[in-house]
DNA sequence: ACCTGAACACCGTTCAAGT
DNA sequence: ACCTGAACACCGTTCAAGT
C-alpha cells in the first residue's frame, strides 16, 4: 500500500500523484483509501518515512571516527534522495517524525553523544548536516520545477547567459563544467565536518 | 500584479494560492491572467524573483572581509525567507533564474572572486551557503506541512516523546529549548565559513 | 461491519463569444 | 486587438447506498 504509493510518486512525482491513481493501482475506489488514511497528506507522510527506512546507517559499534560516521550518514541520506528525487520536496515540507525518521535521528544523536558531543552541539550538528544534504539534493533540478532532467539543463542555461552581463557566473559555470555532483556535494559536507571539529574541541563563542 | 500575487502567497501559502484568487484580487477573470503568464507556475516564478529582489546585499566596495560579506548575504537571504516563509517551498522547487536571482548570484560570485577565490571554489561556496540557508529555513515548520506555526509545535512534539525510547532526542531537545533560532542558524553558517577559510588558504585535496 | 459508486465543491486551463 | 463568462477535464474528499 505504502510501497505502491512510493512507486507511483517515484514514477510521476508528488505533484502528479493522485489519490485516484493509487486507488486504481490497488484495484479499489478512492473512498476505500480514506478508511486507512485521513487524506492525501497522511499518505505522503508514510511514503516519506518508508523511504527513510531504506537508509543504511553505519553500525554504531564500528571503529569509525565520528567524522566518518557523520559523512556516512550524510551519504546514506543523499544516496537515498538521489534514488528517490521526487521525495525531496516532501522532506522539505515536513519534518520527518515517522518511526524511521525518529529512529534515524536518535541513532545519530547517540553516536555523536558517545563521541563527546554535548547534547545541544550534537543536535545542531545533525540539523546542519541534514539541512545541507536536503538543500543540496533539492537544488538538483533545472530552472522551472517541471523540468524532467534538471542538472544538465541548468548547466546549459548558465552557459547560455551573456558573458558580458554575468561574467562571474559564466566563469564559474565553465570551471564547474566537469565537476561531478558527488564531488561538489562532498566539498560542502567536508566544510561542515571540519567546522564541527573546531567547535567540538574548543568552547563555542557565538 | 506580481506584488498582489506575492501578498496572496504570503497570506495563504503556495498550496492554497489559486489563480481564481489572484484574478478576483485584481478585479478581473482568470482568463485575463493567461494573457500575461503562461500559467500558474510562471506566476510563481515571478513571485520568487520579486522576493529575491528584496534582499539587501552589502555594498561590494565596503571594507568588509569576505567572511563578513558572505555572512551578510546569508543573513539577507535568511531574513527575507523568514519574512516570506511561504516562499521557501518555491525556492526549493526551482533554481531562481529570474533577473534578481541571477543578479544576486553574479554579485556574490564577483565578491568572492575579488577576494581571491578561484571561480570553481567561489561557485561551490555560494551553492553550499545558499543550500544551507534554504534548507535551514525550510525545516522551520512543524510535523505535517499544514501546521500553522511550526517551530514551537515541533519542540513540543519532541518533548512529548517517550524518553526511554528516544533518550538522545529528548536530551537534545531539552538542551536546545532556549536556543534562539537565529543562534542555531549562525552556528551552522559559522561552520561553513570556517571550513571555507581553510580551503581558500590551502590547496584542496578531495 | 466493511466497502464503494456517485456526487460535491473545488482546481488549472481553454475558447467561443463579446466589446 | 483585447478581454472574459462559461465551460472542460480534472482534483481531494464525502456519504448514502450497497454487500
Amino acid at each position: 500500500m505504502v510501497a505502491t504509493a512510493l512507486r507511483l510518486v517515484d514514477d510521476v512525482g508528488v505533484q502528479a500523484f493522485t489519490v485516484r491513481m493509487l486507488a486504481d493501482a490497488l484495484g479499489s475506489g478512492t473512498a476505500t483509501l480514506y478508511r486507512h488514511f485521513t487524506g492525501r497528506d497522511e499518505i505522503l507522510v508514510y511514503v516519506v518515512d518508508h523511504v527513510l527506512g531504506e537508509i543504511t546507517t553505519p553500525a554504531p559499534d564500528g571503529g569509525a571516527s565520528w567524522q566518518e560516521s557523520l559523512v556516512a550518514v550524510a551519504d546514506g541520506l543523499y544516496g537515498t534522495l538521489r534514488r528517490h528525487p521526487h521525495i525531496v520536496p516532501l522532506l522539505i515540507a515536513q519534518v520527518p517524525v515517522g518511526p524511521n525518521g525518529l529512529a534515524q535521528r536518535e541513532r545519530v544523536l547517540r553516536l555523536l553523544a558517545e563521541r563527546g558531543f554535548p547534547a545541544d552541539l550534537g543536535a545542531r550538528a545533525f540539523t546542519a548536516v541534514t539541512h545541507y544534504v536536503i538543500g543540496f539534493a533539492a537544488q538538483q533540478h533545472g530552472p522551472g520545477s517541471a523540468d524532467p532532467d534538471g542538472a544538465p539543463a541548468l548547466a546549459a542555461f548558465y552557459r547560455g547567459l551573456d558573458p558580458a552581463a554575468f561574467p562571474s557566473i559564466t566563469a564559474a559555470s565553465q570551471a564547474l563544467t566537469d565537476t561531478p555532483l558527488e564531488e561538489e556535494f562532498h566539498f560542502g559536507l567536508g566544510l561542515l565536518v571540519r567546522g564541527l571539529e573546531l567547535l567540538r574541541d574548543e568552547p563555542p563563542q557565538g
